[in-house]
RNA sequence: GGGGGCAUCGCAUAGCGGCAAUUGCGGGGGACUGUAAAUCCCCUCCUUCGGGUUCAAAGGUUCGAGUCCUUUUGCCCCCA
């Protein structure tokens, strides 16, 4: 069965930082990129056109857990998987639901078999396991399929990741066997990420790493990081298992971050990032421009008419003002979240692009230590 | 002209003898990292953090009054 590849096309000197570009059914995605967040079939207040022409997202993510329940694996497979479902043509990236076993930990069991939920929506008893996961991202369809993993939380004691480890790299060994026996359903190939977990502790990253690395999978993700662990934790770890992991697979690390944390990460060798803060803070009057961070309902921009970010460029961020969209928000307008997020990604966007235009010639070292400096100023 | 009702922290409200005083809105600020999040949290009389001054105003009853009584002021309703 073929899968997504990876043309690694060039290596910083300076930095760990890489360029290159994946091949997949749906199109080609040039890394390192930003994946927005597009949980329950849809990007949070964006529209797919929207997603292509100002945002310029070349792939965005959809989620086991939240599709299986809603609208359901029989809607799913008739529409012809999630890209028929949502219409959007790019690739398509989907979380197993392994999140969920973290960030819904008061309405969950995990057992060896795998995860009993509660329905946040109705309170139902829904089992999920290695197997039937990857049986639901079969039907979902999206070009990158994740295992089903355990995100363990943070701190947690040694013995708890030592053992949820050890219970992910046994459900890894099931999600591979049951990929591996399955095919795609809609005619477009798929590939399974494996995920290292592992917690803070080195010595279970490094295992985790290796035992990954011999798997020989298209491409491999680094989970169970920024779950509230200091930064410097999450850049350790993600060195480490970043040297550790094949050169010429794609590296994913999931749920980072901020703009500053996916600048560290480039220069530690990652590939790929998705994260909710640039929809979600959108949404929150949070927005992060090529100056600094914002917070769009402050009284300071009450009366400031100029752009939201004149540098960025970009239909929102140009088009609008901060007075404007502070009345927006204020208003609880639905325009006024629309804009933050759009505006968001589409900085999200730009920043993974100039990180690339910078490998490419060079000079990202330099330009990534200013800007990490910069970008978390609040303005 | 006659009768009745109401005045509480920007607005709207609770309050029925022990109250710096309820709740909502408005206002100010914060959090959010593989989305149970258009959500959640804090502040919103003054303060040198000890306390001080408050419930239209003034008087009174009471150990104690936003709450009861009298007068005044303002607003609302009904009948002429």
């Amino acid at each position: 069965m073929p899968e997504l590849t990876f043309d690694l096309q060039h290596t910083d000197t300076a930095t760990r930082a890489r360029v290159g570009e994946i091949t997949t059914s749906h199109g080609v995605i040039q890394t390192p990129i930003f994946m927005p967040v597009g949980t329950v079939a849809t990007v949070k207040a964006v529209h797919q056109r929207e997603l292509v022409t100002d945002v310029k997202a070349q792939i965005i993510l959809g989620n086991t857990y939240h599709l299986y329940l809603r609208p359901g694996l029989d809607i799913l497979r008739a529409a012809g998987g999630l890209h028929g479902f949502n219409g959007w043509t790019r690739p398509i990236l989907t979380d197993s639901g392994g999140y969920q076993v973290f960030s819904l930990a008061n309405t969950r069991k995990i057992t060896e078999d795998g995860c009993t939920f509660r329905s946040h929506l109705d309170g139902s008893k829904h089992h999920f396991t290695p197997e039937n996961v990857m049986d639901t991202q079969r039907v979902i369809g999206a070009d990158i399929v994740m295992a089903f993993d355990e995100c363990p939380p943070w701190p947690c004691t040694e013995k708890y990741a030592t053992d949820s480890l050890a219970l992910t790299e046994r459900w890894l060994g099931r999600c591979i066997k049951r990929f591996d026996e399955t095919e795609p359903l809609y005619g477009h190939y798929q590939s399974l990420f494996p995920i290292v977990q592992g917690s803070t502790d080195p010595t279970l990253r490094r295992r985790a790493a290796e035992h990954i690395a011999s798997l020989g999978r298209a491409g491999n993700a680094i989970g169970g990081l920024s779950v509230g662990e200091p930064a410097e934790a999450m850049y350790d770890m993600t060195e480490l298992v970043c040297e550790i992991l094949p050169t010429a697979k794609p590296r994913y690390l999931m749920g980072v971050g901020t703009p500053a944390n996916i600048l560290e990460s480039i220069a530690r060798g990652v590939d790929m990032f998705d994260c909710v803060l640039p929809t979600r803070n959108a949404r929150h009057g949070i927005l992060y421009t090529t100056q600094g961070v914002m917070n769009i309902t402050n009284a300071k921009w009450k009366a400031d008419f100029a752009p939201l970010d004149a540098e960025l460029g970009g239909y929102a961020s140009t088009f609008y003002s901060k007075s404007y969209v502070r009345h927006l928000f204020h208003s609880q307008e639905l325009l006024g979240p629309q804009i933050a997020s759009i505006h968001n990604l589409t900085f999200y966007l730009w920043l993974v692009g100039e990180a690339r235009r910078r490998i490419l010639d060079g000079t990202f070292k330099g330009w990534k230590d200013e800007m990490v400096v910069k970008l978390m100023q609040r303005l």
